[in-house]
DNA sequence: TCTTTATAGATATTTTGATATCCATATTTT
DNA sequence: AAAATATGGATATCAAAATATCTATAAAGA
């Protein structure tokens, strides 16, 4: 065995429960709590307590034994962890239904990200202001993201165009997409992509409906 | 041990690839492909040949020795297994940003799901038509639920109003709910939820690129 | 002060899911 | 006709994740 420490691996599943606790710590930091217990906790997530526990301890936040967390600490970890201490720039590619909702939604600044520009194709779109956010051409995507050093795509576009702008974007420097186009994306390795499939979500919820 | 056979349980994993098959699948049966075997499938979706012969074989996939999964009986399968053979009549709470986008998504018509209502409070939208779907005050949910004897309901309202819409639904005989408010609703049980919370995808996603 | 208790901390166990291996067989190739 | 091969089918192994158990300790209460 080696003498050097593998970093240890915190897993999928602990990071997609982060945010969620990160939430409720907000809050709690609101009212002023300083500390909270993960059985407290455990009430308002319908997690158990061990599981809780196990996360926040993988994230190395601070505890106090037998009192609980420490909120203003954990959420400093989590936030560091996930790198939403401070704003990533980012963009969006296909101003569509969901594009567009994801364009309104403010909450993304909670979340490490901030859109600065969208594309689109449509001439009436194009040139136009959704939520605030600069609509500009989908051929202008790579001097756009040279020029502001953007490093994170949100894709909303469809299917069939996924991959030949998923192409531009990489051969742009792109780092990092966040798909949600229904298709798997080829990329190089160094390129991380975050695939999200509503209907997977739909599936379970039908799966679950019929076993009963 | 007992004599009965348990049945086969399907796992969550298992149970959230199957959309992505069923894709698959209806695009090979349009171009008239009969069979198609594993390690095809496994190029197209980048998943290991074993994990996609698993997954057919758990929901009872036909195939044929040395040549492959039977495409038309495959989606057959699959489609019965999430009960998509038929529509459910869905409805949506909260017309929003992202619930309007969900309006104007016509893929749910391939996913057993017709969303024939939608309510909201405001009242710009009530009587109005969102995508063909009209908007209801929420004040109508139930006897638009008891009339049209609707048990899926879309719940894209803010946080802060989730669980007292949940109240209502639940006490007008809901039986399931899709849930896209960052919350975690109490239902008694029989009451099957879906939380999706896009949030957990941004945190995989930037985990990974802090790790590079 | 002493006892009780709720908690984080650590470790062990169990469950679930992913992956590997081997086999039998139908198809293809020689 | 014979050999090689790609496949589903079955089983075994491995890895990841969830859950349980035990311990030390700080806080609360008697």
């Amino acid at each position: 065995m080696s003498i050097f420490h593998r970093k240890k691996e915190i897993s999928v599943q602990t990071i997609r429960r982060l945010p969620q606790y990160l939430r409720i710590f907000y809050n709690l930091h609101a009212y002023g709590r300083e500390l909270v217990s993960s059985t407290a906790l455990a009430e308002e997530t319908q997690l158990l307590p061990i599981v809780i526990k196990k996360d926040l301890q993988a994230v190395g936040a601070p505890s106090k034994l037998r009192a609980g967390f420490k909120v203003a600490g954990t959420i400093a970890v989590i936030e560091k962890f996930l790198g939403w201490n401070n704003l990533n720039k980012a963009f969006l590619v296909g101003v569509g239904h969901l594009g567009a909702a994801l364009l309104g939604f403010d909450g993304f600044k909670n979340h490490g990200l901030e859109i600065v520009a969208a594309f689109d194709t449509h001439p009436e779109k194009v040139g136009s202001e959704f939520h605030g956010v600069q609509v500009y051409h989908t051929a202008q995507l790579a001097s756009v993201i040279e020029k502001q050093n953007l490093k994170i795509a949100i894709l909303t576009v469809p299917a069939s165009a996924a991959q030949g702008i998923t192409d531009t974007l990489v051969a742009a420097g792109i780092k990092a997409i966040w798909n949600f186009a229904p298709v798997n994306l080829s990329v190089p390795s160094g390129v991380v992509v975050q695939k999200e499939d509503i209907s997977s979500g739909l599936a379970e919820l039908c799966a679950q409906l019929k076993s009963r």
